[in-house]
RNA sequence: GGGCCUGUAGCUCAGUCAGGUAGAGCGUCGGACUUUUAAUCCGAUGGUCGCGGGUUCGAACCCCGUCAGGCCCGCCA
C-alpha cells in the first residue's frame, strides 16, 4: 500500500470527515523543500478521497509570523521591520528595498510577494488547497475564542510547555504576544490581562493594550499551531521532522489543543529535501531551487513523483543534474508499465506484489490531474536531451523520432517536454555528463584501449571522410564502411570512431553531430589519432 | 543531558507495523540488432541486512546493548 493510502486508512478509523492541513511561513523564497510539505498533504487528501472520505485540503500561510532578521536578499531598510508581521510590511523590490508605492496603493505585502509565485507553481503541479491567510484570520477574530481560553488558562499551558519541552519559560511569559507601539512583536512585556485586552509595555517605554479579539498581536508559535487546529478543525497534518521530535512543537501542541477543547490531528512527520552535497535547503543560505525554477526544467508530474515515490520519513537528496535525468527516466519506465496486468500474476511473492502496488500508488499520486493515467511518451529524457542538442529545430527532433518509430505526431506533452528540455540545456543546471562534445585533440587513453583491429580502422576512416561530401548521410555510412573495407564488423568502426572523436566507448549518433562541424577539423583529428596508434 | 529518525547489492530504495527460503529499479558485465551504439530487446552478475548479544523451531523484522549519520528540546518545511 502506498504511504498516502496508509495515512488515509488511519484517518478512516477516526471518522468520515477530514481536514488535512499544511502551513508555511512566507519569510523568503519558497523552495522545493516546501513542496514536500504541501505535496505530502495533497497526496494524503487524495488518498483519503479515494478511500471514500469527505476531505478538504487547506494551506495556511503564516503571514502573522514576524520578520526574524534582515536576510541577505533584503536591504538595510528592513531593519525597522524586524519583529513586524510578514503580512503587514511592504514587499522587497528588485533591489531588496521596501516597495512602498505598491504597499500603499495595492496593499502588496512581504507575504504576498513570496506567496504569489508559489501559488502559481501549485496551480501547475495540480495542488489546489483552500488558502487561509493567518494574519487575516487573527484580524477577523477567528482566533478570538481559543486565544481567550489560552490566556485564561495560561498557567496550565505554561506547565505543559515546560514539562514536555523541558525548558523553562521566562517569568513574564504570557500566551499572547501583543504588537507594540511600532507594530513589532519583539521585546514586549505583558503587564496585565482582562479579556479582551492584554496590557503591555514595550522596549521604547510605551504602554498600551492589545485586543485579542481584533488580532492586535498573535499567539506564540507553540499555541498558535494548536489554536489553528482547533478553529479550522484540522484532523491531519504533515509537518517537518523539526516539529516532530519529542519535546517539539507537535508534542506540546497535542496537549495544548486539548486544553483548548479540541482533539489533536493525525500527525505525519516527513524528512527534509536536501540539495546533493549542500545539506538542507535554506532560503537564507541561498542553496535553493525554487518550485518555479524546477518546473521550468521538468514537467510537474515528475516533480510530484519525486515526493510520491519516497516514504515521508526518507530524506530526499535532489539536484538538477543527473538526479533529474534518472528521475525523469524512471517516470517514463513507470508510465510504460501496466500495473493491473502485473498484479494478476499469481506467481508474485508478497514482496514483489508490495513493490508493484507501491509503484502503482506512486504513479497515481504523481498525476497532476487526479485520476488521470500517465501517458508514456516513449522517449526517455536521455534520448530527448540528445536530440535537443543535435537538432536545432523542433521539427528536426520530431522527424528523428518519427523515423525511429517512436511517435507519429508530437503530442502537447511532448512539445512541453522539449521546450523544458531546451531550457534545461541552456541553464547552468544541465549536467556536464550529458553534454555532447567532440574532442579537439586525441585522447591517448581511449585510443590505447582499442584493439589492434579497431585501431586499424582509423586511417581508413580519415581518408573516407576526407573524400566524401560533408553531410550526415555520407558520414553515417563512412563509419561502418571503413570497417567493412577491412573485413571488420561495423561495430569496430563505431568503437574506433567514438574513441577517436569523443574519447569514449560509445556515445550518441555521430553523423548529425559531425555534419554540424568543420570537415577538415574532424579529418585532422582522425589523422592525428591514426598517427598515434601506428 | 534527554529524545526522535535513518543504516539492507556499486547507487537509490522496498521489505520491519502483523517473524516463515534476502527483493526491485538503476549501474555493471555478456549477448542480440550485420550502415548506428546514451536507443531497444534478452540474459547474467551482485548483500556477514551497521555491529554484538538475547527471545524463538525460525530474526532484516521483536527485546537489550553498541557504533555511525541526521535532527529536535529558541524560530525553521
Amino acid at each position: 500500500m502506498h504511504w498516502a493510502d496508509v495515512a488515509a486508512k488511519a484517518l478512516s478509523h477516526k471518522g468520515e470527515k477530514h481536514i488535512v492541513s499544511t502551513g508555511i511561513t512566507p519569510s523568503g523564497e519558497f523552495h522545493i523543500g516546501h513542496l514536500r510539505e504541501i505535496l505530502t498533504g495533497d497526496m494524503i487528501a487524495r488518498a483519503a478521497r479515494n478511500a471514500g472520505l469527505d476531505v478538504e485540503f487547506v494551506f495556511i500561510v503564516d503571514t502573522a509570523d514576524p520578520l526574524r532578521k534582515v536576510y541577505d536578499f533584503l536591504g538595510p531598510e528592513y531593519e525597522q521591520f524586524i519583529g513586524h508581521q510578514l503580512g503587514s510590511i511592504p514587499a522587497p523590490d528588485a533591489d531588496g528595498n521596501p516597495d512602498w508605492p505598491r504597499f500603499e496603493k495595492e496593499g502588496w505585502t512581504y507575504g504576498d510577494h513570496f506567496l504569489k509565485p508559489f501559488l502559481q507553481a501549485l496551480e501547475q503541479i495540480g495542488v489546489r488547497p483552500r488558502i487561509i491567510d493567518n494574519l487575516e484570520s487573527y484580524r477577523s477574530g477567528r482566533f478570538d475564542a481559543l486565544a481567550k481560553i489560552a490566556c485564561d488558562r495560561a498557567d496550565e499551558i505554561r506547565e505543559a510547555i515546560e514539562r514536555i519541552s523541558s525548558r523553562e519559560l521566562p517569568e513574564n511569559w504570557f500566551p499572547w504576544s501583543p504588537l507594540d507601539s511600532k507594530g513589532s512583536l519583539d521585546g514586549v512585556t505583558v503587564t496585565g490581562y482582562e479579556y479582551p485586552l492584554v496590557h503591555w509595555k514595550d522596549m521604547h517605554g510605551e504602554t498600551g493594550s492589545s485586543d485579542i479579539s481584533k488580532g492586535e498581536g498573535k499567539l506564540p508559535w507553540r499555541i498558535d499551531w494548536p489554536a489553528k487546529w482547533g478553529w479550522i478543525g484540522v484532523t491531519c497534518e504533515p509537518f517537518g521532522k523539526d516539529h516532530g521530535a519529542a519535546g517539539g512543537s507537535y508534542a506540546t501542541g497535542r496537549e495544548i489543543v486539548q486544553i483548548l477543547g479540541h482533539e489533536p490531528p493525525h500527525p505525519l512527520t516527513y524528512e527534509w529535501i536536501s540539495l546533493k552535497g549542500q545539506g538542507a535547503m535554506s532560503s537564507s543560505a541561498g542553496n535553493t531551487i525554487g518550485p518555479i525554477e524546477a518546473l521550468d526544467l521538468v514537467p510537474p508530474e515528475i516533480l510530484r513523483l519525486l515526493v510520491a515515490k519516497s516514504k515521508p520519513n526518507k530524506a530526499i537528496e535532489f539536484d538538477t543534474g543527473m538526479s533529474l535525468v534518472n528521475l525523469a527516466d524512471e517516470y517514463e519506465r513507470l508510465a510504460a508499465r501496466d500495473f493491473e496486468a502485473e498484479l494478476l500474476d499469481d506467481g508474485l511473492s508478497r514482496r514483489q506484489r508490495v513493490q508493484v502496488e507501491d509503484a502503482a500508488g506512486a504513479m497515481r499520486m504523481a498525476a497532476v490531474e487526479e485520476g488521470m493515467a500517465a501517458q508514456a511518451t516513449a522517449v526517455t529524457f536521455r534520448h530527448l536531451a540528445l536530440l535537443a542538442q543535435t537538432k536545432s529545430t523542433d521539427d528536426g527532433v520530431w522527424e528523428s523520432l518519427r523515423n525511429a518509430g517512436a511517435i507519429t505526431e508530437p503530442t502537447q506533452a511532448m512539445t512541453d517536454r522539449l521546450s523544458r528540455m531546451r531550457a534545461w540545456i541552456a541553464s547552468k543546471h544541465f549536467p556536464e555528463e550529458m553534454k555532447i562534445s567532440v574532442l579537439s585533440t586525441p585522447n591517448v587513453e581511449a585510443l590505447n584501449d582499442l584493439s589492434q583491429e579497431e585501431k586499424s580502422v582509423l586511417s581508413t576512416l580519415a581518408v573516407t571522410l576526407e573524400q566524401c561530401e560533408w553531410n550526415a548521410t555520407n558520414i553515417g555510412s563512412a563509419i561502418p564502411q571503413s570497417a567493412k573495407d577491412l573485413d571488420l564488423s561495423p561495430k569496430m568502426g563505431y568503437r574506433a570512431a567514438y574513441a577517436a572523436l569523443m574519447g569514449k566507448e560509445r556515445g550518441p549518433r555521430l553523423a548529425p553531430i559531425l555534419a554540424e562541424m568543420e570537415q577538415n577539423e574532424i579529418v585532422d583529428l582522425l589523422k592525428a589519432c591514426a598517427a598515434h596508434v601506428e
